[in-house]
DNA sequence: ATGGCCGGGAAGCCCGGA
């Protein structure tokens, strides 16, 4: 059977619950990864999504942050600890879903580049690399990974190189994720052309297509055996009250 | 005509986002 699997950084579950059931209502995916639930467990919406048949797995936090698995069968072996780093911020929660590792994350923005939280940020690639190392395979890591790999993947990328989500030190990390194995599903179906997954909510960013790809799917060698599309869906950065990322999904062959 | 936003929690602004 074939999975169809999505990553969404919905910017508070709350103020878009709305548009994540009726998007979930129409793309019926089969697991929904989502970033930035800027809610606590207790304040998590779990009856919407239980009402179309979704498990839930929730990090939350009050404020910021926040992690969730949603999905039509039954999450295993959940996990929320990075190995011991950040551990005041929930920004990773993995699941075993029919056999595939997957690995959900919300790496930090970084705010500046002359910010200390951007030495975290780098950070965070290094362990994140070594704990998806730590599974059996298949393997998936998808989420909100704060960096466009490439010059296609952001409006500008003369002007913004150097910045903040498009650093050489940023772009370097994602490229230790290829040459540790885990490859940009994305750009396996689409390698040429811009295509963004962000747009800023300022200066009418998503009218004038001024965005990034900000938000990944990076799949091992036997995960990617088994993908057979990925795409980016952006009906819903279109309607009333949107995130300002729009969803990405990628489609997977399990056995069972 | 080229850009002026959004959410949460505490408070009537500030922080964070990217």
């Amino acid at each position: 059977m074939e999975l169809k699997i999505a990553t969404w950084n919905v910017n508070s579950v709350r103020a878009r619950l709305s548009v994540v059931i009726r998007w979930l209502e129409k793309e019926k995916p089969d697991v929904l990864c989502m970033q930035e639930l800027k809610a606590t467990l207790e304040q998590f919406p779990f009856e919407e999504f239980e009402n179309l048949g979704y498990h839930c797995a929730v990090n939350g936090q009050v404020r910021w942050n926040g992690v969730a698995v949603v999905s039509l069968s039954e999450p295993a072996a959940i996990e929320t600890d990075l190995n011991g780093f950040l551990p005041e911020q929930s920004r990773m929660i993995s699941t075993g879903i029919h056999g595939i590792r997957l690995i959900n994350v919300y790496v930090p923005n970084g705010s500046e580049v002359d910010d200390p939280r951007f030495k975290d940020k780098l950070r965070y690639y290094e362990v994140l690399r070594n704990y998806a190392e730590g599974f059996d395979r298949p393997t998936v890591i998808v989420g909100d990974f704060n960096v466009a790999p490439g010059p296609d993947d952001t409006h500008s990328p003369e002007q913004q190189d150097g910045t903040v989500c498009y650093h050489p030190l940023e772009r370097k990390q994602i490229q230790l994720f290829e040459k540790h194995g885990f490859r940009d599903v994305f750009r396996k179906y689409h390698p040429q052309g811009k295509a963004y997954s962000w747009w800023d909510y300022r200066a009418a960013s998503f009218r004038r297509n001024r965005g990034m790809r900000l938000d990944l799917v990076l799949a091992d060698e036997t995960a990617m055996e088994r993908i057979t599309d990925c795409f980016i869906d952006k009906e819903p950065r279109k309607w009333e009250k949107p995130s300002d990322h729009t969803p990405v999904l990628f489609k997977i062959e399990v056995s069972e």
